[in-house]
RNA sequence: GCCCGAUUAGCUCAGCUGGCCAGAGCAGUUGACUCUUAAUCAAUUGGUCCGGGGUUCGAAUCCCCGAUCGGGUACCA
């Protein structure tokens, strides 16, 4: 603060200046010729972060978008009066330097300064420069600083940008249409979810925040457009954890003339890009030393032979509810004794099976109650059409052959209607009675999808800036 | 929602069997230093020990209430 109105007292205020950037951190070592120790002259510009004061010569790193790169300042290169302004600059600060490159002792490639020029001066310091910055709450609630000096934040929210870009280039070379479809919905329906709420004062009534995107996109179906996807924020007013966020960022991706077969395809194609194009492996190292491995074509599995091996009973489909209520228990889950007997059974997968698919794996033929937009497996009617890939021990992606007969739609969501108490999007309905192409739907759930591939433990490290509750005074 | 844990300087943390002034490193400030890599050396500033109440001669330390955060758990096809 002083050293600023020192600063416009001395006639030099750094918020008018601006500076040239001709090249980053990460371009400049391959200017450097190694044959002839030497570079063309660059102009770099970015935040102080490492400041090494040794009387009349100076290294520093500025912190631009690629990373860090050092420059080396001299008294008898930039002129004495320079140079004594140039040692007042404090971490933090934006300056932009210019000069030839040169390799220093240590072999660092260097810009030898000609002209230094500060052109946003810092007020507040930085977090310390050895631990970071490791309050938790502090990351999230500034971000910015996080970024500025924790380099595995930086890494994994930049991966996050260039992973939702492959996925998009993915699909527009299949001739996907991306499109946007509402936030606001009269019904939020395609999930079962708590929805947030808000209201249009000009329509003089109440909306829901979309929990998913399936039911606009399928009526774009209806419409002939088929093939879309979207990447939107959903919203689900739920509880909030290391892998729930109140609002989080799916894809989802309808494809005509194709069925959950196809979608596994199209997926496993999708993350395979990534692995070739951004992540140079098709091996995903966990936090706990595990290695996902996403070559090949993954496993598949049925959800009822999951269930018998993991029960070591093969006739638990047969038994009564108190019966799996029991037999649940004891292997070591809770269950809500009210639940429902095939909710009994899927609490035994999630709970049970889920986590331990940590390898990817397809797991088909789910029973009917548990996804009631998809159609019914031919051979085995109990089941439907459907995958829900698991890896990482998370479910990331699941995807139906959709259900497109209007009758068979209307009494699967009267019989959700009833047990849970949920409004039926008619419109969506009338839109099936004038026919939808047979197509393969899927959604991805983008953060969880970065989790794995990024290896972070918690969903708010893959997204900018995390919900949170607000401060409650003040500020610092 | 419930159960555990945390909160001390701008940042990272120590101190917690109650007892001389609440400490260190980094950052800041002043000085020395023309190849540093957590630069080094010397000096120095900085505190509502999360807030409130209680126990006690005495509380950062023990107890109670509250706030915030984290972990687990529940809800979330």
């Amino acid at each position: 603060m002083e050293k600023l109105s020192k600063l416009v007292e001395a006639g030099s205020n750094p918020f008018f200046a601006n500076c040239e950037q001709t090249h980053t951190s990460a371009q400049v070592p391959s200017l450097f010729d190694e044959s002839t120790e030497s570079g063309p002259e660059v102009s770099v510009a970015g935040r102080i972060v490492v400041f090494r004061l040794m009387g009349k010569a100076t290294f520093i790193k500025l912190l631009d978008r690629d990373g860090r790169i050092q420059c080396y300042v001299r008294q008898d290169e930039i002129g004495e009066e320079a140079y004594s302004a140039f040692k007042k600059y404090d971490l933090g600060d934006f300056v932009g330097v210019s000069g030839p490159l040169f390799k220093t002792k240590a072999g660092e490639i260097t810009v030898r300064a000609k002209s230094v020029t500060l052109v946003s001066k810092s007020m507040r310091p930085l977090p310390e420069k050895w631990h970071g910055l490791a309050d938790e709450d502090q990351i999230y609630r500034q971000r910015y600083l996080d970024l500025i000096v924790n380099d595995r934040s930086r890494s994994i929210l930049q991966a996050r940008s260039r992973i939702v870009r492959e996925i998009r280039e993915h699909l527009w070379s299949r001739d996907f249409l991306e499109v946007e479809t509402p936030v606001f919905q009269t019904v939020a329906g395609g999930a079962a979810a708590r929805p947030f709420f808000t209201r249009s004062n000009a329509l003089n009534c109440d909306f829901s925040l979309r929990i998913a995107l399936e039911l606009p996109l399928k009526r774009l179906l209806v419409g002939g457009f088929d093939r879309v996807f979207e990447i939107g924020k959903v919203f689900r007013n739920e509880g909030i954890s290391r892998r729930h966020s109140p609002e989080f960022t799916m894809l989802e991706v309808y494809q005509a003339y194709s069925d959950y077969r196809g979608m596994m395809d199209l997926f496993r194609s999708m993350i395979h890009r990534i692995c070739e194009n951004l992540l140079g492996t098709y091996d995903i190292q966990r936090p706990d030393g595990d290695v996902i491995h996403l070559a090949g074509s993954w496993t598949e599995a049925r959800y009822k032979d999951l269930i018998l091996n993991k029960t070591q009973d093969p006739d638990w489909f047969s038994r009564s509810r108190e019966e799996k209520l029991k037999r649940a228990t004891a292997l070591g889950i809770e269950v809500d004794p009210a639940s429902e007997d095939f909710e009994i059974t899927n609490d035994v997968f999630g709970k049970l099976i889920e986590p331990t698919l940590i390898q990817p794996t397809f797991v088909t033929h789910l029973p009917k109650e548990l996804v009631p937009l998809a159609k019914l497996s031919p051979n085995d009617p109990s089941t439907v059409e459907v995958f829900e890939l698991c890896i990482n021990g998370q479910e990331i992606a699941p995807a139906y052959s959709e259900q497109n007969d209007p009758i068979a739609q209307r009494e699967a969501f009267e019989k959700q209607a009833g047990e849970e108490i949920q409004k039926i999007d008619h419109d969506f309905l009338t839109a099936l009675e004038h026919g939808m192409p047979p197509a393969g739907g899927m959604g991805v759930g983008i953060d969880r999808l970065v989790m794995m591939l990024m290896g972070t433990q918690n969903l708010r490290d893959t997204i900018l800036f995390p919900t949170l509750k607000p401060r409650a005074t003040g500020e610092s």
